[in-house]
DNA sequence: GTGATACATCTGTATGACAAGTTGTCAATA
DNA sequence: TATTGACAACTTGTCATACAGATGTATCAC
């Protein structure tokens, strides 16, 4: 059954066995290979295709139970009880930690604030576009200015935010905050060694004039390609950071 | 330490030893003598203290970690992460039966899987592509034949979930299956109306066919392109038919 | 004081064993 | 034939032990 693993990259440096193990099983379960309402293999089996012991499957397994997706019992098995997060779609805590999975999350940005800023544009009110102009000289201010680091990341989600706002639709604002919410301290951890490095975040302040620029101007294609450079730019610079910071560590 | 378990109220028949240990765990954070921050007893000294194996204690310390109330590190111990369970991203059920506010989660959608297929057309393995083709013909199948509406309308489902499968993102894959589970009944709803009207989906067929090709090409900006029309399209054509409903039911 | 080293302590993982519960088989029985 | 009941073959739940790997701290040398 090695095609367990087909699906599954090579996994985060520092990640345990029992996390690897969850991502695979949570895998097989949304991609729809063990439908819901289906048995699982049992412990013993899933230990030995997987290669690890029973001890890593069991806490794999019993993550997933509190989490709704499984359930087990006793003489019974483990069996699939639902192919989605209970509560929504959430992103687990620790999961910033790992570069890979903050690369992936920094994706499902990406595919959201592109769009987004394309609304905006077509969108923003006046208020709107008042708010990402004033967000963007705070981050101006924050960055050229000897404000500390948390001002920086402020401003920074504070003008991302303005443009989900901008669309209005609640729904990019409501999933913005969130991805927000869930980076907030790895943006500061990333900027504060950004800082240390000799600081190399005056580029995004001229990247968020540029969309904001575009968004005023009502150009919904340029506001895509500028927003799409942007977290694109951003996005190497944070994970480039994190390596500095998961380098000096060891 | 037997004030551990004076707050535990009696445990329901049947739960195991791992769900009493979690809830007499659960219960030390909630109440606050177990502060957030504070580290816990080791396992070895819950174990002994609640008088179960360590394995238990390992158990219930994994579940709270899932649910991001813990977590640990190796060598150093575990800690009190939050004293309330993380909110993710939701949608409201009802949402989806407003008009105004589907349009804004088909937008969320839109910008979600648009990325989502150029990602799929650069990374789409042989079995992602083989998935997605299939998903695309079972959904011409469904559509072209005597099938019934709730085939065309998992099939539809299917392809796109393969697509976002194939982004190798399981974020980009977990927020769709939540946003597909929202929108479900409301795509039976319209398509069935569709039917009734005398069908208009074989266009999605088409397009479902073309986006297919441009990720097997690994045409990532075509395959933006082809699925931005088709979620434009179908969105208006799932709001088409949404509107007749209400039209005929007033 | 400072830095290197050894040690104690913690979580992570592996292994083996047994208890407890469920399911299917199959023969004995009515 | 249909039903029962013992039994074997699974499953998950729990325990005990051991060691690896990471971390913090005390100790020693300089």
């Amino acid at each position: 059954m090695t095609d367990l693993f087909q699906a599954s990259a090579p996994l985060a440096r520092g990640a345990t066995l029992g996390d690897q193990v969850t991502e695979v099983l949570r895998h097989n379960v949304v991609s729809g290979a063990w439908p819901v309402g289906s048995m699982l293999p049992s412990e013993t089996t899933l230990a030995q295709d997987l290669e690890v012991s029973r001890t890593v499957v069991r806490e794999a397994v019993s993550r997933l139970k509190a989490e709704g997706m499984l359930s087990s019992q006793q003489g019974r098995g483990a069996f699939v009880s639902s192919d989605r997060p209970q509560m929504g779609f959430a992103i687990d805590k620790q999961d910033v930690e790992s570069l890979r999975k903050l690369s992936h999350i920094l994706e499902l940005r990406m595919g959201m604030e592109i769009e987004a800023a394309a609304f905006a544009a077509e969108r923003a009110t006046d208020a709107h576009r008042a708010e990402i102009q004033a967000a963007a000289d705070m981050f101006d201010n924050a960055e050229t200015g000897a404000s500390g680091v948390s001002e920086g990341v402020e401003a920074d989600l504070r003008f991302h935010r303005a443009v989900s706002d901008a669309t209005g639709n609640d729904y990019y604002l409501g999933l913005f905050n969130y991805l927000g919410a869930s980076l907030r301290e790895t943006m500061l951890a990333g900027r504060l060694k950004a800082v240390e490095r000799g600081g190399n975040s005056r580029d995004a302040v001229a990247e968020h004039h540029d969309i904001a620029a575009a968004i005023a101007a009502g150009d919904s294609d340029l506001a895509r390609d500028r927003m799409r450079l942007h977290l694109q730019l951003s996005g190497q610079r944070l994970l480039g950071n994190l390596r500095q910071i998961k380098a000096g560590d060891a």
